[in-house]
RNA sequence: GCCGGUGUAGCUCAGCUGGUAGAGCAUUUGAUUCGUAAUCAAAAGGUCGACGGUUCGAGUCCGUCCACCGGCUCCA
């Protein structure tokens, strides 16, 4: 069943990795790699990938191949081809792959003078492969790989054969443009994963069905928690009573922190007049995101794409002193933003969102300690969602940038000793700064060990300089204060989509929409149960009566499928003692317990912000 | 926006080559009063995504649009 029979699949040579192959010369390192080892992980994918496409020239005869590299999760191959391929069609490639596999080709390396390489490509009719060696090859050599009649284009290094090739999966077909361009050809991409052992296949394809489970779409439909519907319009999200009043509490706990550390909290209106988006700059450079304006009292006015002017225009409300600052003000503001139609996603990708946004004033020796303590405030918010790792990017000067160099110079290096000075692991990602400024991207890792992007923090030296912010420095003279632009959670509504999937829909208690169930084992009990409930209300605690004609297991089922936390049930024998039984979902019966001990402990978990626990008798 | 796919009851899905719509769950009503994941029965529920066309007749064929899904590109 798997590959540990001992056989290496490549050789590590002075660090590099090389088919087993190759000719070695001169090594002062050298290692062989086993199927095992996490290095040889990309090698299948790519190998697998060039299976795919052995596969697929064979089955159709004058489809050309594009490019077909290995990626995060899998590999994937783009093809040039008359007809799109139907699942059917996978069924079939599938096949063939496992065909060429079974008959253990060996993959040969060759390197042809490249006149031979472009004839080969060009008798074969992969006008593609001939434009790449054009564009990307240099020098008179091209590095092919052959396996039985199929020759690809490619650097390697490869496994053996494609013997190795046995526990794969082709996914999905989608559409793709020819090297990212979308005046290029429209190619038709094929989705594959491949992993050296079935058990490691068997248990990526058990992620995947765990994933789909956790959408938030279909979480958030089965749990009524929200809708997008076509008679309000695409990418406008409604917010039905349960995920409204996980909002409520999420917006509850980033209010208190935010007052509890030197913010305050601003409101804006949703539109402006024209005039302020030209003072920003956003008319030139965001238009593409921004809704039509509206016109009114012969003045334009426009729906707002983002919160930052406003808050510019209050610290331009009255004059300011070098007292003031740092100024922190945070703003749960609602914005629009057009998107393309094609990239709406659930409540991940919407037109209307909700930022919790913040700005902060100051001046450039308090960016350094803003920045920590925004980092500090930021991984501490994050934390108590369950979110402990994270990838943490510093994004560097884009190619178009406005502003002083020298101030891009002093916001990244104190972005960068922030961060350092925080103990905080993270990656440079050159040239991924705002046009504006850099920035810090906080990701966070789900359960499931998905990246998504959340928090980022933004220097910006330039909003001040368009709205002509000032403020009197210690002996009298004006200057212009930073700003620093910072979003935490992102949106509320993708933060609700991210927790949706992050928790499965069984969130800790202080979020559960509802957080106890009372349920009466018999009619005779509908009163004492009322009572419970009650009771547990006038603690604040989210409970509520099952009082349907149904029996105890019917609602006992239906609460578990909507996953609240504590179910109570409650008999003769309840009632005789005055005490309840406890079953937390997911856990199954506790036992029973007095009213006040179990009060006890859902507010302990409501307070410490867990989920529902095991009573401690 | 682009490429491909999909759109039938609140949800999941049937509906053959055009002849006038069906199941399970959910809902409502009635019966049932039950000890840790589905009690029984009945009823109700759909201008078949929208608009236009072909046809004696369209859920089914054609066109346009809308939305959703998988991607590309872009992003909180």
């Amino acid at each position: 069943m798997s590959n540990k029979d001992g056989k290496p699949v490549l050789m590590r040579v002075n660090g590099e990795l090389t088919d087993l192959g190759a000719a070695t010369v001169e090594a002062d390192q050298f290692e062989f790699v086993f199927p095992e080892h996490p290095d040889a992980l990309n090698v299948f994918r790519h190998s697998c990938a060039h299976l795919l496409a052995h596969a697929v020239v064979e089955l159709f005869p004058g489809v050309q191949y594009g490019v077909g590299p290995a990626v995060e999760n899998g590999f994937y191959y783009d093809f040039l081809t008359e007809k799109p391929f139907t699942p059917e069609d996978l069924e079939k490639i599938a096949r063939r792959m496992a065909h060429l596999a079974k008959q253990n080709l060996p993959i040969k390396r060759e390197i042809l003078p490249r006149q031979d390489a472009l004839e080969l490509f060009s008798r074969k009719g992969q006008f593609l492969k001939v434009e790449l060696i054009h564009e990307k090859v240099e020098g008179e050599s091209v590095t092919v790989y052959r396996q039985g009649d199929f020759t690809d284009l490619c650097r390697g290094p490869h496994l053996p054969s494609t013997g190795l090739l046995k526990h794969f999966k082709l996914l999905s077909v989608a559409a793709a443009y020819w090297k990212g361009d979308e005046a290029s050809h429209s190619m038709q991409r094929i989705y594959g994963v491949v992993f050296p052992t079935r058990e490691q296949l068997d248990d990526h394809l058990g992620f995947l069905r765990e994933a789909k489970e956790r959408d938030h779409r279909k979480l958030g439909r089965d749990l009524d928690l929200f809708s997008i519907q076509n008679e309000i319009g695409a990418g406008l999200v409604l917010w039905h009573p349960r995920g409204a009043m996980i909002r409520y509490e999420v917006e509850k706990y980033w209010r208190e922190e935010h007052l509890r550390s030197g913010y305050e909290l601003l409101y804006t209106p949703h539109i402006a007049r024209g005039e302020l988006w030209e003072t920003s700059g956003h008319k030139g450079f965001y238009s593409e995101n921004m809704f039509t304006p509206i016109e009114f009292d012969h003045t334009e006015y426009q729906l707002k794409p983002m919160n930052c002017p406003f808050h510019l225009v209050v610290f331009k409300s009255r004059t300011r002193s070098w007292r003031e600052l740092p100024l922190r003000w945070a703003e749960l503001g609602t914005v629009y933003r057009y998107e393309r139609s094609g990239v709406l996603h659930g409540l991940l990708r919407v037109r209307g969102f909700t930022q919790d946004d913040a700005h902060i004033f100051c001046t450039r020796d308090q960016i350094l300690e803003e920045v920590k303590e925004l980092i500090r405030f930021s991984l501490n918010i994050l934390k108590t969602f369950g979110f402990v790792e994270l990838d943490v990017f510093l994004s560097t000067r884009p190619e178009n940038f406005v502003g002083d160099p020298e101030e891009w110079d002093l916001a990244t290096n104190a972005l960068e000793r922030a961060l350092k000075e925080s103990g905080v692991a993270f990656t440079v990602d050159p040239g991924e700064g705002v046009f504006y400024g850099p920035k810090i991207d906080i990701k966070v890792k789900d359960v499931l060990n998905r990246s998504w992007q959340c928090s980022t923090i933004q220097v910006d030296f330039n909003m001040p300089r368009r709205f002509d912010l000032r403020y009197t420095n210690e002996i009298g003279d004006i200057e212009r204060p930073i700003m620093i632009h910072r979003a935490l959670l992102g949106s509320l509504e993708r933060f609700f989509g991210i927790l949706i999937e992050h928790y499965g829909g069984y969130f800790p208690v202080w979020l559960a929409p509802v957080q106890a169930v009372v349920i009466p084992i018999n009619d005779r009990n509908a009163a004492y149960a009322g009572q419970v409930r009650n009771n547990l209300n006038q603690k604040g605690i989210r409970a509520r009566l099952d009082s349907r004609s149904e029996g105890m297991g019917r609602k006992i089922r239906d609460a578990e499928m909507e996953k609240i936390p504590y179910i109570l049930i409650l008999g003769d024998e309840e009632e005789k003692n005055q005490d309840i039984s406890l079953r937390i979902h997911r856990s199954g019966d506790q036992g029973k317990m007095a009213l006040e001990e179990l009060v006890h402990s859902i507010l302990k978990a409501i307070e410490e912000k867990t989920f529902a626990k095991k009573v401690q008798h």
